[in-house]
DNA sequence: CCCGGGAGG
DNA sequence: CCCTCCCGG
C-alpha cells in the first residue's frame, strides 16, 4: 500500500506546528497566548496509531498541526513509536516529554513547560500484559495546583477483556491511592466496551468519575473509534466504540477540578485521503473552582 | 479421504450386534441375561459423530458391536443421521426408538423393550439455537420405577457458549419440573467447559447432580473428548474436555437411584485405524435403594 | 483494531 | 469439534 518514509525535510513539519513563525520561535514565545494567561487546564488524549505505517509523514504533519493549534497543557499520547517521538521532540521544544518505553510502541506524556511544572514520574507495570502495556504517571504542578497525570493503552481487542479489566482495576487503584491533595487525571485508550464497566466491574469506584459522563454524555464526543466515518482500517461495517476515556479523581480539599468541555479532534481527512489516526483525539478543558468546604 | 458407503450387506452388522446367534434371534431372547434378571439400570450416552462421513460402515459396525455387548437399558445417542438410524432400527429389534428429528443430525433415545416400558415422549425446542438442537424427553417405567429420560446435544464450539448455557438452563428447568415421583436422568453431549458451569452458572442447581462428580470424579472416566488419544479429527494439539455428562435429579420419595459406576467406551481403534467416534461413549450403571424416609 | 469464516496445525 | 492465524467484509 501507500507506505511513506518519515525521513523528509522537517521544514513542513516545523511549519505545521509553529506556523509561519517557525523560523523565529522566539516570536511564538513572545506573542500573548490566551491559554497561557488563563487558568483553564487543557488536556489532549490521543492514540495516534503508530502501528499503522501508511502515510506516516502526512499523518505526523497533521498531528503536529493540531498539537500546534491547541497547544494543550497536557498531551497524553498512545502508540507513539521511536521515529515519531523523535520528530515531536525535535519540533515541540516548548514541551517536556515523558515516555513509557524506549522501543516498540508506547505511551507518552507531554507537558507544556510554560504552564506545567514537572515534579516526578513513574511507570507502573501490568504484570500479565501480553502486549507490553503499562501505566505512565507524572506528578506535576499547574498554576500551583498539584496534579497527578496518568496515561495508558489498555490491552486491546475483545479477546483482551479479562486482562484489560485487570489493568483498569490497577489504574483505578493508583488513582485512588494518589496523594489526596492531588487532582488525578487519567486519559488514554482504554479499549473498553461499555458492558465491561457496567456488568463486569459494576461501574466506576465512588471516588472516580468518567469525564464524558460528567459532561452529560454528549453524543457528539461519544465515539472515539468510529468506522462509520474513519476508513483508515478499511472496515466495511459501521462500528462505533468509546475506547478513549478520561477519568478524574478529585483532590480531597482545595480547589476542585471541574470538566468544562470535551471535543473530538482529528476528524478531518488529510490530503492523502487518510485520517491522522484510526482513533479520534480527545480535547478536554477543565477549570479550578473553590471547594465547597 | 476414506469415505465409505453405508450400503453394504447387513450381514456383518447383524453379526456385530447379535453375535453368532443373529440367524436365530429367539435364541438371544431365550438365553438368560444377567441384566434382565437384576435391578441395575444401565445407561449409555454417546455422540456417535454422524457428521463425519469417513469409515461409516466400519464405525456403525463397531457401534453395533458395543451396543450388542452392553445392551444398556437406555441408550442416548447424539449425532444420529437418518441412514445410521435406519440401520440401527433394522438390527436392534429389541429396542424401541425415539428420535428428536427426521432430518439432518439429531438425538435418539433407545429403550430396551424387555426392561423399559415406554410411556410418553416429547421434544422441547431451544428457541434460539443456530444448530437445530433440542431436548428429547421420555417418560418410562423401569421395573416399576418411574423414570424421566432426557438427552440433548447442546450448542457446539467455544463460540456457542452463551447459547449453550441458555440451553443448559432450560434442561435443568425441565429436570426440576419433572413429576416429583420420577427419577430424572439426563445424558448427552453438553459441550460444556468446566468454567462455564462454575463461573457462569455458579454450579449446578441444588436438586441436580453430575453423576461423574457423585462417583468421586474418577480421572479415568473424566474426558470424553480427548485428542491426545483420539485422532479422528487429526488435531495435532492434545486437548481433553468433559463434553459428555450425565445429570441426575432424584425422585422426591420412594426408591432412590444411586450411580454405581461410569466407564468410557469406544476407546479401541477399529481395523480401519479409526475410532467409532471422536467422542468416547459413557456407560453408567445405577441401582435403586430404599429411601431413608 | 470491528466481526466472521476458512485453513492449517 | 481444539486452537491460532489470516483474510475479507
Amino acid at each position: 500500500s501507500k507506505s511513506t518514509q518519515t525521513k523528509q525535510s522537517s521544514f513542513p513539519l516545523k511549519q505545521a506546528y509553529w506556523g509561519n513563525s517557525f523560523t523565529d520561535q522566539s516570536a511564538d514565545q513572545q506573542k500573548p497566548q490566551l491559554s497561557s494567561r488563563n487558568s483553564y487546564l487543557t488536556v489532549m488524549a490521543w492514540n495516534i496509531d503508530g502501528l499503522d505505517s501508511d502515510n506516516v509523514f502526512d499523518r505526523v504533519k497533521g498531528l503536529l498541526s493540531l498539537l500546534g493549534k491547541y497547544r494543550a497543557d497536557v498531551v497524553l499520547l498512545q502508540e507513539l513509536i521511536p521515529p515519531t517521538l523523535k520528530v515531536l521532540q525535535n519540533i515541540m521544544t516548548d514541551y517536556q516529554f515523558l515516555q513509557a518505553s524506549e522501543e516498540g510502541y508506547f505511551t507518552g506524556i507531554l507537558l507544556r513547560k510554560e504552564r506545567v511544572q514537572f515534579l516526578q514520574s513513574s511507570i507502573v507495570k501490568y504484570p500479565t500484559t501480553e502486549m507490553g502495556r503499562n501505566l505512565l504517571v507524572a506528578n506535576v504542578s499547574f498554576l500551583g495546583h498539584p496534579l497527578c497525570i496518568m496515561t495508558s493503552h489498555l490491552e486491546s481487542c475483545k479477546t483482551g477483556s479479562q486482562e484489560r479489566l485487570n489493568q483498569l482495576r490497577r489504574v483505578w487503584k493508583w488513582m485512588k491511592e494518589a496523594p489526596e491533595d492531588h487532582s488525578v487525571i487519567f486519559g488514554g485508550d482504554t479499549n473498553l466496551r461499555d458492558w465491561e464497566v457496567v456488568k463486569k466491574l459494576n461501574g466506576l469506584p465512588d471516588s472516580i468519575s468518567d469525564v464524558w459522563e460528567m459532561l452529560g454524555k454528549p453524543e457528539e464526543s461519544r465515539y472515539t473509534w468510529d468506522t462509520s466515518i474513519n476508513d483508515n482500517n478499511e472496515i466495511p461495517n459501521s462500528i462505533r466504540l468509546r475506547f478513549d476515556r478520561i477519568f478524574l479523581r478529585p483532590a480531597a480539599e482545595g480547589a476542585q477540578l471541574r470538566p468544562e468541555s470535551m471535543t473530538l479532534i482529528g476528524l478531518e481527512k488529510l490530503k492523502c485521503d487518510y485520517f491522522i489516526s484510526d482513533h479520534w483525539g480527545i480535547l478536554c478543558t477543565f477549570t479550578f473552582e473553590a471547594s465547597e468546604e
